[in-house]
This record gives structure tokens, C-alpha cells and sequence, in this order.
DNA sequence: AAGAAAAGGTGAAGCGCTATACCTTACAGC
DNA sequence: GCTGTAAGGTATAGCGCTTCACCTTTTCTT
């Protein structure tokens, strides 16, 4: 509760020459007063009054976290949110900053946020270019975006190679053997992400004279169990798999939406990869722990999160730094959910 | 960008006649003057800015989420704290708070968090009570501890019923005929919560004259795969595995432990619930995915974290409220990860 | 030896808001 | 007509910190 006034006094010194000593500016201060006045700051339990230190600043130590979500959602319910958003936590508080977390699709709470508390950074996640236009017109703080694909110069960006993933499923069930695919997305109409997985898929199993068809390409899949949603995929996925002409091969935007198909192919007395084969995308360190080894294309969450950390506060330091980009590049983890149904090439060798 | 000097300016009224309409102290103001206040502020985009308001209240509306973990541990990466955390987050935003996320054990990060934010109130998860002299030091906010078994009075608490849930897992593993029985938790030196469930299970086996032997008790577990103390934990139940005498049933203190047993036990080509059977606690939305039916211990999260939110803000806003204990109720969940043995009477009936 | 520059320091204006004390007018009650 | 009080409003002193302009003394440079 000691306040910076009284260290000063304590130590016969002003404030500006404890203010300096505290935010280490020692180059204006001799090293027997920097002494001095720590080791009172020290013993008078001195912490810094962040609200007093961003007002005069005009900037805090926030770094805002804005994430896609409905009111009132819980997005860490899902795996990947959570290791994302723990890791950037974990590498904000690593270099001083706090985050500042909002779930939400409203430009307005955003704006609050960003303006109210004088944040230093914000991280963007997901699409939020309809926003473009009203971002811009933000106080210019450095801002990266990550899991979208802006088509404007000028922005941060972080991104996953999800091009080559899709392609790296599609060449690999490919190469198994598989000509009837069918790919599952968690929101394909608004997920850039998604879309490029997609493209990707399409790009790697045209290498083999697959075509993915329309009417295989699920596009709202819930990774919840037991909600509507999940209950309308299970009866379009059913009626796909009753007929004799079905797809041996499902390619997945994410782990969590693998493992869901994992169940809900259960419940049809499906198995994997016996009766169909599954592709993931993630590798998140909790889906191992699942029994089904699942062959995946693997993305580095954490070192994304770093990667993202990383630019923002070299931009927050520099704020002349020019714009980047950057992709996080992916690859594929055989396991054991994808059955090779043989090829003519590839049964001849073996 | 617009202050709130410039509203009043551009009202033509005083600077504390637009606080009082901002804030909604109505009653001082004309109801005239209110809507041209707050039409003028809609207009100039004003968004009050936080740190002048938090130091001029000497208090912010952050509310400090405290959580175990070593330095640059991910903790979001349990979906158990991530749903919980999630849940908090949520709910916190919905009374206007936000909250201010720490991972760590380091008494020093957690003051300087709170005294140099200023914060409303702080939820404190995990077995904290090692630091009680610390806390009590702290500036009197109002704190809910959870996750923990604190024996002194005057602390906000919101538990979960372990001994409960220990008791429920213990009879029904009884129930079903199984005598030689295992105890796996992630750390039962340190956890009170595992301490409990383990007192709960050995009350609920004793009912049926079962007993768990300290051999059988593996203290820690770890969720991730792959780690060392993974592998440390699969040699100890390797060994405990391979005799003729060995459980034929475990408890597992969370849901992500059991699946990591889930596995192991598949490593050893042991099949659940045919060679051993599993019984887990937490029964999060996720879990709910994964293949194995697992029958489990059910704690309702997004209620725990409503009733946190819910006693800290009546706290907040009254000071003087005496201190609240709340127990949320547990229930078994019957899937299909615990075979039933048999016994004289069971058999009998059927 | 003189001037420049570096080292070490001070004072005080503000950042944007809240809260307290106080002021004015209207009008109800007697 | 006088008082009491409610309604509607204002002026301003901080909250705790940073920062800028400025000041003094010491230490080079040539």
C-alpha cells in the first residue's frame, strides 16, 4: 500500500528518481541511490499501481485476446482454444503483459475493450474480417491476426499452413487408396480456415484423380455430444453410410471434430479404420490420449502462440516495424485411424 | 477518444453531472439532460477509459483468477481447468468483470497481481492454504477459495462434494463385485480434492469390507503422454499388472487421468472394462467424446462457477456479508467402464 | 584553462475520472 | 411569509504515476 510518494521521501529523493529507479531507467541515477531506494522499496512493500501507471502512460501492460464467440459461449470447451489461449497466456505473462481475454462476435464489446483499458497489443482469432474497416478505425495499436486470411496489406499475420495440410490428407489418402472421400468441417461457410483445409484436400487428392463430391462435404459439425447439431450430423452422416456407394475416408478440420465422427460411426456400428478411415488436424497433446490413434496433421499450437507473442511485442516496441506474415508450417502423423486400402503400384512393391 | 471533459463541454454541463449519467446515477439528473448527455456520448464515440476510473475508485473491476501451476505451465491444456476457467470467464463478463488470469504457485506474482490492479475480488483455485498467513495479509477483497479444504473460519468457500464422490465410486465398485481394487490420482501428496476422494472411496469400499491397499494407491499421475512421469507411472502399473493377484478395478480422480489409464492399460493389451475396469470423476462435456463409455463421477463445472461468480459479487457489493461455504452435489454417471463381477447376492437376484 | 558534454538529479503539470462538499431554485406545508 | 427539503446541478481536490523541461556538478577534450 506504499505508494511511490513515500518510498521518495523515505529515501530523500523525488519521485521522478524513484519512478526511474523502478522502471529501470538506471542510466539517470547513481547506483548507490538505486540501492537505496530498492532496497526501501523492497521492505516497504512497494508494487506499482498499474491503473496510476496506465493513465499516465496511456497505455497498459493488456494485451487483448479476442476470440470468436457467441454471448455467453464457452470457446475453451474446445481443446484447441485452450492450448492456444493457455499458451499465450503463459508467453504474455513471460514478457510482462497481461491478457485481456473477451469472447465475443460483438465489435462493440471490442471496442470498449481495446479503448477502455489503452491496451498495448491485441490478438485477433479467427474471421473477424467483416470487421476490417471498423478495425482500422481503432487507435493504432499493433495487432496480430491469427487463423483467418485477411486479403489486405498492412496487418500482422500469423497463420498455420492449412493449405498444405488439406493437401498433405488428401495426397495421403491418396496414396492409401482411397477414391471416395468425404471432408467435415466445423463451420465451412465462415471459417476461412476451414475453406482453405478444404482447398488443400481438394489440391492433394486431385494428385490422385480423386474428386471430393458436394454431396459428401459436411460443413456444420458441433464437437459436443448430445446437442442438435451433433443429432443433424448423425442422420446426414447416416444416410451417406447406408448406401453401398459410401465413402471409405473422412478428412476432418480438427481432432475434436475426428474424434466426434469417431463416435458417432460407433453408434453406427462403424469401425475405424476397418470399416472407414479418419484424418484430423491438430495434434493436440490431449487428443494422444485418446484410444484411437489418430493420424493427423500435426500444427505447432505452442509455437504459434510464440510466434504471435513474439511479433506483437516487437511491434508494441517499435512501432515503425513494417508488417509480417507468417505460416506455421504443419505435417502428417501416421498413426493408425486410416486403413490402406491398396493401389496397383502400391500392393506391387509390397 | 473523446473524454469525458469533452462531453460535459459540448453538453454544456458539468464533468460530474456526465459521470453520474454515465455510471446511472439517474436520480441526480434531469431526465432531459440525461438523453442529450448520452446521445452526445453516443456520438463522440466516448468509452470511459478504466485506469482513470480504477484510480479514482482505488478499485478495478478485474477479478483475479488465481490457479496452481509451475512458471510457464499451460494449465488450459486439463480440459477440466479450461472448462472451469472458461466458465468463470464467462460468467464474469455477464456481471461486468473481467478477469485478470494467473498461473502460478508464486506467492510474490500473485500480490503484486492484486494490490497493483486493485482488483475487485479474486477467486483462488487449488490448495493455496500453505500461503493463508500471506492472503490474509493481502488488502481486504473479498476471495472464494475452491478446489481446496481450508480448516479455519471467516473464507468464502465453493467445494465439491469429493468425499461424496469418492464414496459413490468406492460402493459401486463394491456393488459390482470387485475386491482387489486400484486408486490412481495426478498428485495425492499435494491435493486436498485427491486426499478426499480417496477418504470418500475407502468409506464407500469398507461398506462392503473391501479394502485399498497402499500398494495400490499411485499417487501421481501425469495427463500428458508421452512425459517421463508417464512412463514412470506405466512401469509401476506394468509391475502391479503382471501378477496373478492384481486389481481388477481402478478410480481415477478425474476424467483425464482415467483416459490416460485407458490407455496405458491398452499398452499392456489389457481391455476395459473386460480385464480391468475404469471409473473416472468429472464427466466434462468432452470426455463425453472419447470411445470408451466411462462410467464416472459427474460434477456440474458451469454450476461451480456460477455460484463462485455469484457469492464473490454479492461480496463485493456488501462487505460486510458474513463468509459462505457451498458444497455442489456429485452423482454417478453409469457408462460402460466398470464390468460387473457378480457377487452372491447380485447373482442371485438376476 | 575553457568550453562541452555527461552524470545525477529536481519540480510540477497532467493523464481521465470520481466524489465530496456546496450551491441554487422550486414549491409544499403550515 | 417562512422554513424545510427535494431536485438538479457545479467546482475542484485528489487518485498514483510518468515525463518533460530544467538545473547543478563533475568529468572529459583539446
Amino acid at each position: 500500500m506504499a505508494t511511490l510518494k513515500e518510498i521518495a521521501q523515505a529515501a530523500h529523493v523525488s519521485m521522478a528518481t524513484v519512478s526511474n529507479v523502478i522502471n529501470g531507467n538506471h542510466h539517470k541515477v547513481s547506483s548507490e541511490t538505486v540501492e537505496r531506494v530498492e532496497k526501501l522499496a523492497r521492505e516497504m512493500g512497494y508494487v506499482p499501481n498499474q491503473a496510476a501507471r496506465s493513465l499516465a502512460q496511456r497505455e497498459s501492460r493488456f494485451i487483448a485476446i479476442i476470440s470468436q464467440a457467441g454471448k455467453g459461449d464457452n470457446i475453451l470447451t474446445n481443446p484447441y482454444n485452450a492450448q492456444y489461449i493457455g499458451a499465450l497466456t503463459v508467453d504474455l505473462h513471460e514478457k510482462g503483459y497481461y491478457p485481456l481475454i473477451r469472447f465475443t462476435n460483438d465489435f462493440k464489446d471490442i471496442d470498449t475493450d481495446l479503448r477502455g483499458w489503452n491496451v498495448a497489443g491485441a490478438i485477433f482469432n479467427g474471421s473477424y474480417s467483416r470487421y476490417l474497416k471498423q478495425i482500422r478505425s481503432l487507435p493504432s495499436i499493433p495487432i496480430v491476426f491469427t487463423d483467418c486470411y485477411f486479403r489486405v496489406p498492412g496487418i500482422n499475420h500469423v497463420g498455420v499452413d492449412d493449405d498444405m495440410g488439406g493437401q498433405l490428407a488428401g495426397e495421403y489418402l491418396g496414396k492409401m487408396g482411397h477414391r471416395k472421400v468425404a471432408f467435415l468441417a466445423a463451420d465451412l461457410d465462415s471459417s476461412e480456415v476451414d475453406q482453405h483445409r478444404r482447398a488443400g484436400f481438394e489440391a492433394g487428392l486431385k494428385e490422385y484423380d480423386v474428386e471430393l463430391p458436394d454431396r459428401w462435404t459436411f460443413r456444420h459439425a458441433d464437437i459436443r455430444p448430445g446437442t442438435e447439431y451433433t443429432e443433424a450430423l448423425y442422420q446426414e452422416l447416416y444416410s451417406a453410410m447406408q448406401t453401398e456407394d459410401r465413402p471409405t475416408a473422412f478428412f476432418c478440420t480438427s481432432d475434436a471434430i475426428a474424434l466426434q465422427l469417431h463416435r458417432l460411426m460407433g453408434r453406427m456400428s462403424l469401425r475405424v479404420p476397418e470399416d472407414v478411415s479418419i484424418i484430423g488436424f491438430d495434434d493436440l497433446p490431449f487428443t494422444q490420449q485418446y484410444s484411437l490413434p489418430l493420424t493427423t496433421i500435426h500444427q505447432d499450437v505452442d509455437q504459434k502462440a510464440h510466434l504471435v507473442v513474439d511479433m506483437l511485442s516487437r511491434h508494441i516496441q517499435d512501432k515503425t516495424l513494417p508488417s509480417e506474415r507468417t505460416v506455421v508450417g504443419v505435417s502428417l502423423v501416421e498413426r493408425g485411424s486410416v486403413r490402406n486400402l491398396g493401389t496397383k503400384e502400391e500392393t506391387a512393391r509390397e
